[in-house]
DNA sequence: CGCCTTGTTGACACCAGTCAATTCACGTGG
DNA sequence: CCACGTGAATTGACTGGTGTCAACAAGGCG
């Protein structure tokens, strides 16, 4: 979708799919910085920062908005109400990429995984994409190893203490959450940082 | 500074010292999520989100500027040129906050250590902190392993090892980068992210 | 049916954490 | 001016979590 380097002219709104910003080493690691859910500004950075440095990847297939930067300047110097919610889900994009180093810097490798099950949760349950306590989560464990910045070998292993603590299940692209509670307690989530309250913004 | 469930009425704006952004678990450990450098604002997070996530903690003895919230909402209202500016503080930010992703994910200690210097040394020298190679660093170890997610003891034997290869010198407060072109190439570091250059914006 | 991606397993290596003791650097008070 | 106290830095021994490598199983798809 989106190439580092690039000095792209317009942003894009992700309306259907999974995409998920990154970066690749010269050694060929790759880590996953960011995922992003219908509803998401994928590259609103492009917009306020002008060359990327990082790409921006469709895990599935992404039906997508885009909106010309011209357009998105309009928009901001005129309506200063518009403006200001850009300026929140950057701030919320920012509020997420600390929550990961928190997660990657203090939390072990399980408590890691079910920290970004309990937001990935939360997140697609704001924008109706959950149905009772499950989601679709079609990722692979080589992609959920990029995002935890584990080896996919110890995604493995982690997602089987997940289901043999019964917390999940996962067959194929659904994953379903058994006990929310006992998830949540584990991952020491608080969804505090997705400021998902209503208030006057 | 700012404590983690505030709901300030006004933003900070560091003129001196170092500020750092963080998170502790239940379990006690510490993680920080940003080092502030002067001009930075501190918390504009708390001007667009309500709730404070996170922490702010002065390093050492900071002067600060504080901006009310009001002030914000009137400029960012009446000036969009600055309400972008703000916007892209905001955008610079998170950038910052996935280098620190993929160093946490894929880089080792070294690695990640040698990133975040050169990281604080272009930081730094932005704003005429620097001096030839060197710039004052007043962070313990065990403070600087809090911002790496690595315990004090391993961050004195990445120091050691940054020394033996004499790349940097680092005794009390300041720290000499010796060879600026091995470190950043150990670090894989490119500025790209802190989207310094000179543009419209 | 047979590839090819994905998931799974086991053995082993190694990076980083933990614990505990020791040294060092300073600032303070006598 | 020196003894002492304190936080920071350093060291060593050991543990343990995670990575690596390599093989194999399981599915999905042409």
């Amino acid at each position: 979708m989106v190439r580092e380097g690039d000095r792209p002219s317009e942003s894009t709104v992700l309306i259907t799919g999974l995409a998920a910003r990154y970066n690749v080493l010269k050694n060929g690691k790759r880590q996953i910085t960011a995922l992003h859910v219908p509803g998401d500004f994928v590259d609103l950075h492009g917009f306020l920062v002008k060359t990327m440095d990082h790409a921006v990847l469709a895990i599935t297939p992404c039906q997508v908005g885009t909106v010309p930067h011209e357009t998105l300047r309009r928009i901001s110097e005129n309506q200063p109400h518009l403006a200001r919610l850009l300026a929140v889900s950057v701030a919320v994009d920012a509020a997420i990429h600390r929550q990961w180093i928190v997660a990657m810097g203090r939390r072990s490798a399980l408590e890691h995984a079910a920290h970004l099950l309990c937001e990935l949760f939360v997140r697609l349950q704001v924008v109706g994409l959950t149905t009772d306590n499950s989601f679709r989560l079609p990722l692979t464990q080589e992609e959920l190893g990029d995002t935890l910045g584990l080896s996919t070998v110890h995604v493995n292993r982690i997602v089987q203490d997940l289901r043999k603590e019964e917390l999940i299940t996962w067959r194929g692209e659904t994953l379903i959450i058994e006990d929310w509670s006992r998830l949540q307690q584990l991952a020491e989530f608080d969804p505090t940082f997705l400021s998902l309250e209503a208030e006057p913004r």
